[in-house]
DNA sequence: CTGAAAGCGCTAACAC
DNA sequence: GTGTTAGCGCTTTCAG
């Protein structure tokens, strides 16, 4: 490994001149010399220590990201946006995969700590930790979150999820007909549900402000994939409870419900419709394409990342953003059938 | 910032027991003494700073993986691969999306270098870039190859792309008397395309094999998106040329083509037959669901993180090892018709 | 059993 | 203009 006390020494300079000049600072360095080190530092392939540097100047360039699954298309476009914003302003992005585990999702925020990373953006999980907010703002490392209650948080993003499920159940409701919904989640049996804001509670509201009642029946729940709407689709059917239509909590649980559904030879839209949550690219490439909630993730991506590199210290005043969400009317709905 | 020096003044010893004891080497640390500094550790909520520990240890436990789009899902498990098998050996994962483009596929590589990676990871790139492999082996930092041509990589795995067009387009060809079949690459345009192994000549190939004459027109290609598949069927439906099934060089591809098929209102696979290439998972639950040649990435990134921890210094020699495809026949491939 | 000291590669005053 | 120096937080001989 060459260092700048290698160029220096093959210069004729001391380590502080390289170090100046390396580092773009001409100011009080002689063209020649300036030269010389630069030619020399290149010649020799030097390649600076970011460790050192970091360590000495006790602050790194590392952003770190932890997202509850990557291979969910959203947090994969997420990802897309925070990766491209923070390579724009020069940081590098650590991708850390909580796979829904929380103990995982604090284990990387204590290692992010440890690399004195520069800031982190923290993503919903389906069982919240407060620990790791803790921790990051106890260590004094600027965050910011998306769609979890963090209130120590520099910025706060929360896409609106209640305004999100309200808004296709009512849509069902009160453009199409229908009466019977089901729904199937995907944060299930952690209580979260149970929160106002969740994805839950909008389409429990949504049928209370219609006047129909709620049955509990109609609601089932799991992970945020496939598998779920799959199975959950499955037991719907076998309850025996009728229903015409399946809000899901996001778009993979929607594809695993029409899955279901055209095994049974159940048309989706004309005898039961599906709609989703997140409006993933491939929600309009589906045979039928998707009916959903536009939220999109690589811009959230981006902002969220601008939001926690600009911010650093000027602001001390939390700040929280709604993102509204907008509702995509495409073919996988259609009208209740009496 | 509390340091082993704080710990040590707290405790009374120097900051060599306290980095003794915090490492876990007890040996030669009175009892009393080792119980004193972990507590106090724990108390004033201690954080080792891994940038200083890897700067005088010279490495770090940080490995890179590099992909050309994350927002693939065969890239987003191949990821929860790697990153899963790295946490599981207590190794920090930096994943870098390159979007798609070698400049900044070189970038990563030389950001690894400068934080002195333990390890990287580079998977295959539409335009491969040379001097990421050199970079990597000069500063003599251990890595593996997914379907490149790295040539100092420690381990190469090569998903056999040749063989798996060549299965799809042949079973296209024998077992359902197909003729004129097209094909949807990714990698347009670069040349790449003509390089032995790669999905293009597994294609091109099984046709000559079957003495049936290539047609350049019924050869179109882009990237490895879903736009892709699209925009090239419809080029394909408008240039006149007959054709019955569509070979893609990835999913992706073919749900696009699917997409583009359909609202021309063309049977898959009654009119024309697609066939897929990685199995993604949603290939399972599309509609039709996709023939397609599979390839367990979240297998292989394990696997290839592995060998890179493990290997290390031990075995000088390369090696290449072959990932065989397997072919999975599905709905969206049929019988020609004449 | 414990501590002093050197040094990883780098930066940032502050002298000269 | 350029060099000297101290030190970031940690690990690791080597004495005591």
């Amino acid at each position: 490994m060459v260092t700048i006390k290698d160029i220096g020494k093959s210069v004729g300079v001391s380590t502080a001149s390289v170090s100046k000049v390396l580092n773009g600072d001409y100011s009080g360095v002689s063209e020649t010399t300036r030269e010389n080190i630069l030619m020399t530092a290149k010649a020799m392939k030097y390649r600076p220590n970011r460790l050192a540097r970091s360590l000495v100047k006790n602050q790194s360039r590392i952003i770190g990201l932890i997202v509850p699954d990557i291979s969910n298309p959203y947090y994969a476009d997420l990802s897309k946006g925070v990766e491209e914003a923070a390579s724009e302003l020069n940081f590098n992005l650590i991708l850390c995969n909580a796979s829904d585990s929380s103990a995982k999702e604090y284990n990387y925020v204590n290692m992010l700590i440890e690399y004195n990373a520069a800031g982190v953006i923290l993503t919903s999980m389906i069982s919240y930790n407060e620990k790791s907010d803790s921790a990051l703002s106890e260590y004094g490392i600027p965050f910011v979150a998306l769609d979890r209650m963090a209130t120590s948080a520099l910025t706060s993003y929360l896409c609106n999820s209640f305004q999100g499920t309200f808004m296709t159940t009512s849509y069902l409701i009160n453009s199409l007909g229908h009466r019977n919904i089901a729904f199937i989640g995907g944060d299930g049996g952690t209580g979260l549900a149970e929160e106002p804001g969740l994805r839950l509670s909008g389409y429990q509201n949504a049928l209370q402000t219609s006047g129909i009642p709620l049955k509990p029946a109609l609601v089932h729940s799991g992970s945020y994939h496939m598998e779920t709407g799959y199975s959950c689709t499955g037991e719907l059917l076998n309850s025996g409870q009728p229903f015409t239509a399946i809000v899901c909590a996001n778009d993979l649980i929607a594809f695993g419900a029409i899955k279901a559904l055209r095994e049974k030879k159940i048309r989706v839209p004309e005898d039961i419709s599906v709609t989703g949550y997140d409006d993933i690219i491939l929600s309009s490439f589906m045979e039928p394409r998707l009916t959903t909630i536009r939220q999109d993730s690589y811009s959230i991506g981006r902002t969220l990342c601008q939001e926690l590199l600009s911010n650093k210290e000027s602001s001390p005043d939390r700040v929280v953003r709604y993102v509204q969400p907008d509702l995509v009317i495409r073919d996988s709905t259609g009208p209740a059938h009496p």
